[in-house]
DNA sequence: GGCCGGTAGTACAAGCTTCAACTATTGCCG
DNA sequence: CGGCAATAGTTGAAGCTTGTACTACCGGCC
């Protein structure tokens, strides 16, 4: 139900007009440009946006590998969607799983030379949307505002994101 | 990397470092502010973020219907998507399908007084969600400039997102 | 050492979305 | 009228995500 107690009498208003109409360009928006991104990158190499990610996040790091865990922590998606979709990249020859050294539980997938040879050639199409949809769309105050407010929404919402049991 | 030897010479820039950081927030933002409010809305009224919106826009039609095809432009969500879900919620007693008059093709889907009812029922919920983990978060002006940002957006994205060919 | 709660990852099933046909109807245009 | 492209909506399968349960392992504590 609604955190903090049970039936507390919900304090409520609707959004006003300008409010209103933000949220809807802000959900609009937002399904027309992830379903973008993800359509061309699906189009042109054939990985969703996602998958793209992922790629990133582990080109990033000195020896292109993550751990499961900090692979779902790092994209906000439960760790059972990044199993699947590790499983996915690795059929495609885009990672590999191994062993994490000291901890037997874990579990680390590495890029393979594919996978950031598709990197290397996906990126443009990708950063070439993402301006083109968005960043240009915007004024640079206008985006730094964009940018402060998600991460407000971020920190608000991270903690005990995957957790099962929310015992509050 | 290679920039200039892809086929087309597309001319593309990296971020810089402020609009990659803001382009992770609002991705990560959204990701979990999506996910809590889909999530709230299904543990307590058994709808999803995608039904509910849909219950509100058959809400501002003065006969509480629309046809398929403007609910599907409306949320900006595939033809197929709708059938399907609008067949869900037929089936939970939410609203009913009717042909449309002077078009035998067409088909309106109309809220029931059940589907009404849920609708002021989850109605707090999902605006107490939106205030708490996103509105209340921003200053207006900051919130003002998502709006903006969006708006174009949409204005950018929204020609043709379902038309398959895109004969450009 | 043995118990026990917590963490890491997977498995499987159910649910939702996409994609590519496919039917039915409409409207235009000769 | 007859043909033909365009529109409206559905269908069924494949793909992706979620939820829950499960195994395995870690680490502290008695």
């Amino acid at each position: 139900m609604a955190s903090g107690s049970s039936r507390r009498t919900q304090e409520w208003v609707w959004l006003d007009a300008g409010q209103q109409r933000a949220w809807r360009a802000y959900i609009m928006g937002t399904t027309l440009l992830l379903d973008r991104l993800d359509r061309d990158l699906r189009q042109a190499w054939d990985i969703s946006l996602t998958e793209y990610e992922i790629l990133v996040r582990l080109s990033e790091q000195p020896d292109r590998s993550l751990r499961m865990a900090l692979i779902a922590d790092a994209l906000c998606h439960s760790r059972s969607r990044i199993t699947h979709t590790i499983a996915r990249m690795e059929e495609a020859g885009l990672v590999e799983r191994t062993a994490a050294q000291g901890d037997r539980r874990g579990v680390i997938a590495v890029m393979t030379d594919e996978g950031h040879a598709l990197l290397v050639k996906a990126a443009p199409t990708h950063v070439a949307g993402v301006r083109e949809h968005l960043v240009d769309l915007a004024s640079r105050g206008d985006f730094d505002a964009v940018g402060r407010v998600f991460d407000r929404v971020c920190d608000q919402l991270m903690q005990g994101h995957d957790e099962a049991t929310d015992i509050r």
